[in-house]
RNA sequence: GGGCCGCUAGCUCAAUUGGAAGAGCAGCUGACUCUUAAUCAGCCGGUUACAGGUUCGAGUCCUGUGCGGCUCACCA
């Protein structure tokens, strides 16, 4: 980029060549005999058990601070289990070592051996007695003690943000034992986990712009999925009792602090259960995995403290909208009298979308943001959830719930609709609805449809966004916070 | 795609009304045998995102472009 950088990296590259010249090889191979967390339960195990001998280990990491004092000098390391204090005396080490010591710069990955102790002080500390030199770092880290707080940055330079900003990195550990926690949750349950096609020749299941590529061996265009629901049907269709997936989905949509284009799904299918089983499961899996993951059941998420234990409240869609919106959507029974009553609140409604998509729109303006502590929102218009099955008293109804928390949809789940004559009809009448629009528009999935007709036993369906679900346990604003690689455009 | 905001040294940030582009960290040189944001002395480091414009003079004002953030739209 600029002359500058190019002189940091030019005299670490002269390092570099120092360190050749000298016939060692700055990218060897190497074995460590303890992570730096052991090395230190280690020396504490020693000073409980009033055994004289030191504990002799070999670490390794990376360099994260230097502090030289002439004849002594301290270096910091760090690995993957947390970071270690070596002491480095001139009259212990060797000619070779001391000369590798000037060339080793912050950054630098370094294996090193010797006795633990502590210093006065009291820091765990090893007495460096061999340096060996593994990977050399020819770029300056991010500031000590600011860390790197360039957001454009931090998503496109991950690794320095990893490096740099600790907390960054616990929101990941904690990511992956919430999937961990969900998989134990599942299968100590009786699910079984599947996978199912990312590449699908036509994207249903949900209503979304998809992504298109295109197979050139088949000569043909295929879909990545928006969502697996339609594929892991065809599962309990197949006989499995419980199902259940966790994998990326991708949407050709909007990007925000809550979307992302693509994100990771938990959907689950389990035969003889109803969306009352399934709300059930959920507050249960969300509760335990917080419990699990984090030690407590409530979690603050932008300034409230939101409390996830079971039993969450559930609440009508219909008596929610009404309670924060004032619209009763029961008494306005087509798109047209429900967009003039939506006009009368002074929204500005699009004149293109249909009943469903107004109450949705009347979900995300009035209700959503007031659903902080743990909600369920129950029973859905047919026309939002043409895959949901109806309410026995009530064919405009269906058995659906939504699951909000911290003014966040987290989870959609129903009774699954398994008439498959029911569930054409729904395919045509959506295709119908959606035909006006410029949006691609899903064709009836004939494939599913010829697999419902072979009979598919009631089950309850369910999907967990589980970024937005990270998001909450970890109190981020942002879903870019817990997407490792966020998607940004291109610099040029 | 619209609106608002941001972009200054490798990193974190200053720069008054438009009037000499600065500091800390990192780096380099030196001192230092228990430091831990080590300390001390000295030094190096800039196409102020990019391209234009206004002006005696632009980091600062104007126009455009790029990227990012927030937000709206979109997303059953």
């Amino acid at each position: 980029m600029t002359s500058r950088l190019d002189r940091i990296a030019q005299q670490r590259r002269q390092k570099l060549d120092r360190i050749r010249g000298r016939g060692i090889n700055p990218y060897p191979k190497y074995h460590r005999g303890h992570t730096t967390q052991q090395a230190i339960a280690l020396l504490k195990q020693q000073e409980a058990s009033d055994a004289a001998e030191t504990p002799v280990v070999n670490l390794a990491g990376r360099v994260m601070a230097s502090r030289l004092m002439g004849k002594i000098s301290f270096l910091d390391i760090r690995d993957g289990s947390g970071k270690i204090q070596l002491y480095f005396r001139s009259d212990l080490l060797g000619q070779d070592d001391l000369k590798l010591l000037k060339d080793i710069d912050i950054g630098d990955i370094i294996g090193v051996s010797g006795k633990l102790f502590r210093t006065k002080s009291g820091e765990p500390t090893l007495e460096v007695k061999d340096l060996t030199l593994l990977a050399k770092s020819l770029q300056p880290l991010p500031e000590k003690w600011h860390g790197l707080s360039d957001i454009d940055k931090r998503y496109r330079q991950r690794y320095l943000d990893l490096i740099a900003n600790t907390e960054a990195k616990e929101i990941f550990h904690v990511r992956s034992q919430v999937i961990t926690a969900i998989r134990q949750f599942l299968n100590g349950r009786g699910f079984i986990e599947v996978e199912t096609p990312v590449l699908q020749p036509s994207a249903g299941g949900a209503l979304a712009r998809p992504f298109i590529t295109h197979h050139h061996a088949l000569d043909q265009d295929f879909y990545l999925r928006i969502a697996p629901e339609l594929h892991l049907k065809r599962l309990i269709i197949g006989g499995f009792d419980k199902v259940y997936e966790l994998g990326r989905i991708f949407r050709n949509e909007g990007i925000s602090t809550k979307h992302n284009p693509e994100f990771t799904m938990l959907e689950s299918y389990e035969t003889y259960a109803d969306y009352n089983d399934v709300m059930a499961m959920v507050e249960k899996m969300v509760a335990e995995i917080s419990q699990q993951v984090l030690g407590k059941d409530e979690v603050e998420f932008g300034g409230n403290t939101i409390n996830l234990k079971p039993p969450w409240s559930r609440l009508e869609l219909r008596q929610a909208i009404k309670e924060y919106s004032g619209i009763d959507f029961d008494q306005y029974p087509d798109a047209d009298s429900l967009r003039a009553e939506m006009e009368k609140k002074n929204m500005e409604v699009d004149p293109q979308k249909d009943r469903g998509r107004l109450i949705d729109e009347l979900i995300s303006t009035f209700v959503e943001p007031n659903l902080i502590q743990p909600t369920f929102l129950l029973d859905y218009p047919v026309e939002m959830s043409p895959l949901a099955k109806s309410k026995p008293d009530n064919e405009r109804l269906v058995e659906r719930f939504e699951a909000f928390a911290g003014g966040m949809e987290i989870a959609n789940a129903f009774t699954e609709l398994n008439d498959p004559i029911e569930q054409r009809q729904r395919f045509l009448r959506q295709q119908k609805e959606r035909q006006t629009e410029d949006e691609t528009v899903e064709t009836v999935d004939e494939d599913f449809l010829l697999a419902l007709e072979y009979g598919m036993p009631p089950t309850g369906g369910l999907g967990v966004g589980i970024d937005r679900l990270v998001m909450l346990l970890t109190g981020q604003q942002s879903i870019r916070e817990v997407i490792l690689f966020p998607q940004l455009k291109e610099k040029p």
